[in-house]
DNA sequence: GTAAAATAGTTTATAATATAAACCAAAAAT
DNA sequence: ATTTTTGGTTTATATTATAAACTATTTTAC
């Protein structure tokens, strides 16, 4: 009946971030703390579990001498997201 | 941009009592306990915050001999609901 | 009729999670 | 040159969800 609700993605910060991945493709760590409004270190810690989770692809370079983190979601990521979309629906109508 | 999820709502547990209520208007301990495939000290411990919140209103009684445990929704808990749903849009789709 | 098991829960303890605070290295500004 | 800012990571803490243990009554089985 109510089908379970993948947790790593029913969490605020974590269901921010992929979806203004599923939008962007790409996004940078600073892009994404400003329009997720969290603090780098939350951020941080769960860009790293979705990553570990295969639902993002992380990527550091240099954006000149700065470091610089780029973030894209994966197709596993895209899938997961549907899904939680999908059962989440269950829940709110009806 | 993103605005924040009612955390009383943004639950698995809590979020399914409340879709259930809000179509059922009231429900007993036992039903909620089966439909939502939770164990009853996980489901009192629920029921409990969403009561001290106002969103639902806990009437204990007694069928026949047995305790019986019923749940309302109420028009705060219905409100809060579709505030939930209407912010959850900003994150699901787009 | 009494011991065992089931019903309908509540309370308490534990595990998991989210979040914030503290920290680090490098770069830019004063 | 030292203070501040940038772009993060790591660690500690507070919150939460969940499970386990418990209670009281009530059936059921012997």
């Amino acid at each position: 009946m109510l089908n379970d609700l993948d947790p790593l993605l029913h969490s605020q910060l974590r269901l921010g971030i992929m979806s203004l991945l599923i939008s962007l493709e790409s996004a940078e760590f600073i892009f994404l703390r400003e329009k997720t409004n969290s603090t780098a270190g939350n951020l941080s810690v769960q860009l790293d579990k979705l990553s570990e989770a295969g639902y993002i692809k992380i990527e550091k370079s240099f954006k000149g001498k700065k470091p610089l983190t780029t973030c894209k979601i994966t197709r596993k990521g895209i899938k997961a997201f549907e899904d939680y979309v999908n059962t989440l629906k269950q829940y709110i109508h009806k």
